[in-house]
DNA sequence: CGGAAGATGACACCTTGGTTGTCATGAGTG
DNA sequence: CACTCATGACAACCAAGGTGTCATCTTCCG
């Protein structure tokens, strides 16, 4: 598998060289809409981790989202600060407590989750579900192999 | 294709989710090995598109990259000013000039590409060439989508 | 041809995502 | 009990990337 090997390494070459733009653009789409919330790119992840995670300390969200824990440690203070998450008390940690969205943050990310979804739906149009497992399968798979590479 | 189309819409928002992460740790990985050749991220990238495009010029590399032109301007002096492009007169603009890879920017581009195309295939395994055409077409389309967000 | 509108480059400043380092405290463990 | 490790707070720092302004050069249209 030498050669197909090779016409593999290339296209995933290619892949990789989409994801930077794809980033940038991304993200000045989400804080273009974001101040509409209030919300900076950082604590919109941390509301985002906690809507699909359900509660989770902070080096939890850290490592989940290959940040470091003192940024995710601010972000966490700053959505504590205006209302959108809470700490409660961790039964495993009397330190390191669990992370709520309270009823504000859950609005807030849901509304910004909603509004991005739109856009995505639009976006979905002619592609298949079988497209989108194959990108999610090869996307992954790049991520895991760059795990080794840790932070904090 | 109502269902199916929330059911698409579901893996996209995963697969925007990735990005992220990705985005992190590759540049991350990237900043890690390139010290050796002491390119920053943004020179890379400049040299990574003289290297496929052949020679451009700067506002074409922002657009092409969805980068502002002031900073493509700033990688690209800066690359100048350390040997690795250079200035050719440009015969549709006199004052836009192409920008071109010296040998030494040839050479050190080319050394950061083959690490890091080593690195991928060993990534790559057992991928096949079908998912990773299915991933481009994914993000591709992803991509395309956001780009009425421009700039500058 | 002439002038207005647009593209380019230079320069300076700024925002902010994200990391690193240090320290104190609390938690798990031999 | 002592020792190590994880967590949180605080501060300093770095670099990616954007914005704003201005002068010069193109282009295009009347």
């Amino acid at each position: 598998m030498s050669e197909s090997g090779d016409a593999v390494t290339d296209r995933l070459t290619e892949v990789f060289d989409l994801v930077g733009p794809l980033y940038r653009r991304a993200q000045r789409k989400v804080e273009l809409d974001a101040p509409i919330e209030g919300l900076s790119v950082g604590v919109r992840a941390v509301l985002n981790m906690l809507r699909e995670h359900g509660p989770m300390t902070v080096p939890q969200m850290g490592r989940d989202q290959a940040l470091s824990r003192q940024f995710v440690q601010r972000m966490t203070n700053d959505a504590a600060a205006r209302g959108l998450v809470e700490f409660v008390p961790n039964p495993a940690h009397r330190r390191s407590s669990l992370i709520r969205l309270t009823e504000a943050g859950q609005a807030a990310i849901t509304a910004v989750f909603d509004r991005e979804r739109a856009m995505l739906r639009q976006i979905g149009g002619d592609l298949t579900e079988a497209e989108i497992a194959a990108c999610l399968r090869v996307l992954s798979r790049l991520l895991s192999h760059l795990d080794d590479v840790d932070v904090d």
